[in-house]
DNA sequence: CGAAACCTTGACTTTAATCAAGGTACGTGG
DNA sequence: CCACGTACCTTGATTAAAGTCAAGGTTTCG
């Protein structure tokens, strides 16, 4: 059941509203009244639903400088600490153009992975959403487990970790430990996935319109 | 390539920013400086991204009091018109605090949806969020073609169709015109959906935990 | 060092996509 | 009003993809 409070003494270390919780702790309740709105410092956080038929649906994950908790009335999901993470919490009342914003388009970003087909595609495009622009190194810290991506994508473990391997297999990526992946192959990678890069490799001239509308 | 320009004449016969666009016409690209946000008045709205390998990808469909493009400086996404629609438009100035808190709620709305698993998952909970609350004649109109369904959920339109038909054949719903669904058993969709609604049926006592973390 | 959680892999089953063919609805013009 | 053409929808047979069942290997952490 977690290790429990999210009100952890560390915060009392920061100032104000800068607060500390531990991997695996709850930050919100879905059902609960939203009353303010966080800011990811550091670590990384998830946020989901636990359905009735008892699947835990996956909604998106925060990085640093993401926003989440922009809700009406009622948090709408569960946020919890997938890694040790380091949270600004904000009080919700005016001048909110800007997280709105950003949370906006985390939605937005998460919609268009799910929106991915295969599960190729979507691996493909979560790891190139995973790349930090600031670091040209080219590998991708995994801060979640194979479980959380698979809630996440829709897919199930047994498939996500059959196709990194097999991603691996072809060169595409190298994984060092489970959560250190390497890209080695970043336009291939973008050719799967659908967003741009056709240069090299071919997709089997696989250029079907699914439907009729461009006549 | 549709009927051309949106900026239809009978714009003029309402008052100030409210604009009519026929059924297939563009109301913006991707791509283009986003200057308006808009409200549907009546009719429905799809917004889509045209991907690099020529798939359309439909993020999102918007009916009667929904807000879309929301967007920062670009449009993320084309927004077309489903149905004859007509739309008020408002510039993208200051005290955008409720649309942007709508729109984020519709693209919750949609992340949940596409997070369901199987085709008739997907489906149910589709029908279900299509019921009109203020309407309780249990019949849903689907304006959309089932290729534009297909392409919202990340299926066919063989498996749309297959998965009505068999919904019908047993009794979940009844379908009049391929647009005119009529619920019969909104229990048992609710059930097959994930969402609440457990009573009658039993769903095989599939009480199965993706993941070990409930202890 | 040992236990538990997590990850990978193989064999088989289920689900959805693809390939292919008809059927239905709708608008247009005769 | 009916005939025809087009776009849309449904269905069947086959193939490909992902899920399930089962087992074994790794990592991590106490």
């Amino acid at each position: 059941m977690g290790s429990g409070g999210g009100e952890d003494p560390e915060a009392a270390v920061e100032p104000l509203q800068v607060l500390f919780f531990r991997k695996g702790s709850t930050i919100y309740f879905e059902g609960e009244d939203a009353r303010c709105w966080y800011e990811v410092l550091r670590g990384t956080v998830r946020t989901c639903r636990f359905r009735a038929d008892g699947y835990r649906q996956l909604t998106n994950f925060f990085y640093r400088g993401d926003v989440f908790g922009v809700d009406e009335g009622r948090y709408l999901e569960t946020a919890e600490a997938v890694t040790d993470v380091r949270v600004r919490r904000r009080s919700l009342t005016a001048g909110e153009e800007l997280p709105l914003r950003r949370a906006l388009a985390s939605a937005q970003r998460c919609i268009f992975l799910l929106g991915h087909k295969t599960a190729e595609q979507r691996l493909a495009a979560f790891l190139i959403g995973g790349l930090d622009p600031a670091d040209s190194s080219q590998t991708v810290v995994l801060p979640m487990s194979r479980a959380d991506i698979a809630d996440h994508l829709g897919l199930t473990i047994h498939t996500v970790s059959r196709t990194f391997s097999d991603m691996a297999r072809r060169g595409l990526i190298r994984i060092g430990r489970p959560h250190m992946i390497s890209i080695m192959d970043l336009d291939a990678l973008r050719a799967i996935s659908g967003e741009e890069a056709f240069d090299s490799k071919d997709l089997n001239g696989h250029v079907t319109f699914v439907t009729g509308r461009f006549a």
